[in-house]
DNA sequence: CTCGAGTCTTAAGTCGTGCTTAACATCCTA
DNA sequence: TAGGATGTTAAGCACGACTTAAGACTCGAG
C-alpha cells in the first residue's frame, strides 16, 4: 500500500502496444527501441502481478487483465494529453515545431506558401513536412507521429474519421479533364459523351482513381484504361502526348510542365475537398492554430486570386 | 510540438500544493523536502511559460492560470489513482502495508483483534497504526497519508464526509452512564432525572463532550461540570471516586481498571457509531478489503459475544 | 531596530531509473 | 535449412529528481 502511483509513460506504452499489436510497432511509433518497450511491459506486469500480454508468433495480444488495465491507461493518457494542450495554450507561445503530413498533390500549392506566411507571422515556428496518403496521415495523427494532416476527400469515396480528430474544410476544387493540346474535347464536357475515350487513371486504391472509376460507372460505362499510375507527372505527360484523357483535381495539374488542355466537366460536376485534420487537443495549441490559419489564408487567396483558366 | 507529455508526478505535486497552500506543507504530505517541491513547481512553470503560483509571506496561492491547470491535474491524478487501484485488484495479492488511523477509544477493542485475525487470514499484510481524531483522520485519508480510518460519530454531532471517501458502519454502541460503585443511579436511568448530578465530561471540542452537552440541554438542563478532560483513564477514575458521573461509549470503558458501576440510559437512548472510512479507490484493493472484513468480523463477535453487563 | 522563526529559492552532488547497444532465443517463411 | 521477423536479457550510459546546504525574504516579537 506504500506503493507509488504507476508511471504514466508506462501506461502510455501499454496503449501503444495495444494499438499496434506488437512491441516493435509500438516502439517505432514512440521513437524508442523494442528493448525499451519490452522492459516497460515487463515492469508493468511485475507491478500488476499478472501477465498483461500474450506473446504470439506475430506480435502480441492483450490478455483479459491487459484489456482491463488498458481502459484505465487510455483515460490517463487522454487527460494527460488534455493537460498538455492547456499548458501550451496557457503560455500562448508561438514557438516550436509542427510535424505536418500532406498529400503530395497539394503540398506545393498550400503547405509551401503557408510555410512562407508563417515565417513572417510566427517566425519561431518551424515545420517538418512529409507526404502521406490520407489514411496513413490519420494513423500517424492518432499515433502522435504528426500534428497536422492535409488530406483530400473525393466525392463518393468516403473516409472514416476517428472521433478524436478534428476536421476543417480548406478548399473545394473541381476535377478537370486533362487532355492533349490536339484533342477535341468540348469546353464544357459531359462525362457520358466521353465513354469511348481512352483513359489515363491513378490506380483504384488511390482515392482519385476510385473517384474517376465511380464517376464513369455512374455515367454508364467502364473506362478504357490505357495507363494506370500513381505518378502525377507521368499521368499528365501521358495525357499531354495524347495517350488518353485524365480526370484530375485542378490544383494537382496547376504547375505541371507538360502542355495540356484543361476542360471543365459540367455533368456531373465532380470535386475534391482539401481538409486539415488534427487531434482536438492539438487544435487548441496556438502554434498549431497559427499554421491552420496560415493554410486557410493561402487557400482563400487561391480561391479568389489567380485562378488558372480551364 | 515535439514536447513530451507533462510528468504526472509534477501534476500531483501541484495538486498537493494547491491543497495545502504552501510548498512546505505539500512537501511534508508527500514525504520529500521543500526544495524538491520548489524545483518541481519551477519546472512546471517553465513548461507552461507562465507563473502558476504567487509567492506570499505565508505560503503560496495559485494564480488564475494555476487554477486552470489544477483542474486538469486533478483529473490526471484521479485516473492514476483509479488505475493503481485496479492494478492492485488484478493481482489480488494480499501483501503489503496498510496505514491505519483509529480513534484511541476503539483501537484496543477493534483494531488490535482485527490485526490478529489478519495475521492468520493474510499473513503477508502488515499494518501501521496511529491514533487520530476523526477530522484529522479524514484529512490524512485525503492526503494519502493513511489508507484506512476508524472514526466515531455521535448522535447530533455531524461530521462532514468528502465525496471521495467511502464509509462503512462497523458497530453501533450505546452511551452508558459511568458512576461510582456507591452511587444510587437507577438501573434504567432517565437523563432528565440526572440534572442535579455533578458531571465528568470530555471537553466540548471532542465529539463525546459535545454529544453529552447536547443531550443534557435537550433534557432541559446545563450539566454541572466538575471535571473536564480528554483523558479517558482519568475520566473513569474520577467517576469511580464519585467526583461525578460520566456518559461514555461502552467500548471505551470496557477494559478500564477502575471499579465503576455502569447504567443504561433509557431516555434518551444515545449511541455512537463506529465507522471505517477509506478512499473509494482504496476500498477496492484486496489488501484493504481484507482488513475491513477483519474489522467487521471482530465487531460482529463483539455484538453477539461477550457483551459486558450494564 | 534587530533577532528569530517561518517561508521559498538556488547550487552542487548523489542516486535511481529508463534508455541504448548487443547478443540471444524463438517462431514463421521461403 | 537459412533468413527475417519478433521478443528477451544483460551491461553500460545518461538524464532527471531528490537531498543537503546555504542564502533571500517576510513577518512578528522582544
Amino acid at each position: 500500500m506504500a506503493t507509488r502511483p504507476p508511471d504514466a509513460s508506462r501506461l502510455a506504452t501499454l496503449v501503444h502496444v495495444a494499438r499496434h499489436g506488437s512491441l516493435t510497432g509500438a516502439a517505432q511509433a514512440m521513437g524508442v527501441t523494442t528493448s525499451a518497450v519490452s522492459q516497460q511491459m515487463s515492469a508493468l506486469e511485475a507491478e500488476c502481478g499478472v501477465s498483461l500480454i500474450e506473446r504470439q508468433s506475430r506480435g502480441v495480444t492483450l490478455t483479459g487483465d491487459g484489456l482491463v488495465l488498458l481502459e484505465h491507461a487510455e483515460q490517463v493518457v487522454r487527460h494527460l494529453d488534455e493537460t498538455q494542450a492547456t499548458m501550451a495554450q496557457l503560455s500562448g507561445a508561438l514557438a516550436g515545431r509542427v510535424r505536418v503530413a500532406s498529400i503530395a498533390s497539394a503540398a506545393a500549392a498550400l503547405i509551401l506558401p503557408a510555410s512562407r506566411v508563417l515565417a513572417t507571422t510566427a517566425p519561431a515556428v518551424t515545420m517538418s513536412v512529409s507526404t502521406l496518403e490520407p489514411s496513413a496521415s490519420l494513423d500517424a495523427l492518432i499515433d502522435g507521429t504528426i500534428d497536422l494532416a492535409l488530406i483530400d476527400v473525393y466525392d463518393h469515396v468516403p473516409i472514416a474519421m476517428p472521433s478524436q480528430l478534428l476536421v476543417e474544410d480548406v478548399l473545394t476544387e473541381p476535377l478537370v479533364l486533362v487532355a492533349s493540346r490536339e484533342s477535341a474535347i468540348p469546353t464544357r464536357a459531359t462525362l457520358s459523351r466521353l465513354k469511348d475515350e481512352r483513359w489515363v487513371i491513378p490506380p483504384a486504391h488511390a482515392a482519385c482513381g476510385a473517384a474517376t472509376r465511380h464517376a464513369c460507372r455512374s455515367a454508364g460505362f467502364e473506362p478504357d484504361v490505357v495507363w494506370e499510375t500513381d505518378d502525377l507527372l507521368l499521368l499528365v505527360a501521358a495525357a499531354s502526348r495524347g495517350e488518353g484523357i485524365a480526370l484530375l483535381p485542378r490544383l494537382a495539374v496547376a504547375d505541371s510542365v507538360a502542355p495540356v488542355r484543361l476542360r471543365r466537366l459540367v455533368d456531373p460536376v465532380l470535386t475534391r475537398r482539401l481538409q486539415v485534420v488534427t487531434r482536438h487537443t492539438t487544435a487548441r495549441r496556438p502554434i498549431a492554430r497559427a499554421l491552420i490559419d496560415a493554410i486557410h489564408h493561402v487557400a482563400r487567396a487561391a480561391r479568389t486570386g489567380h485562378r488558372p483558366p480551364v
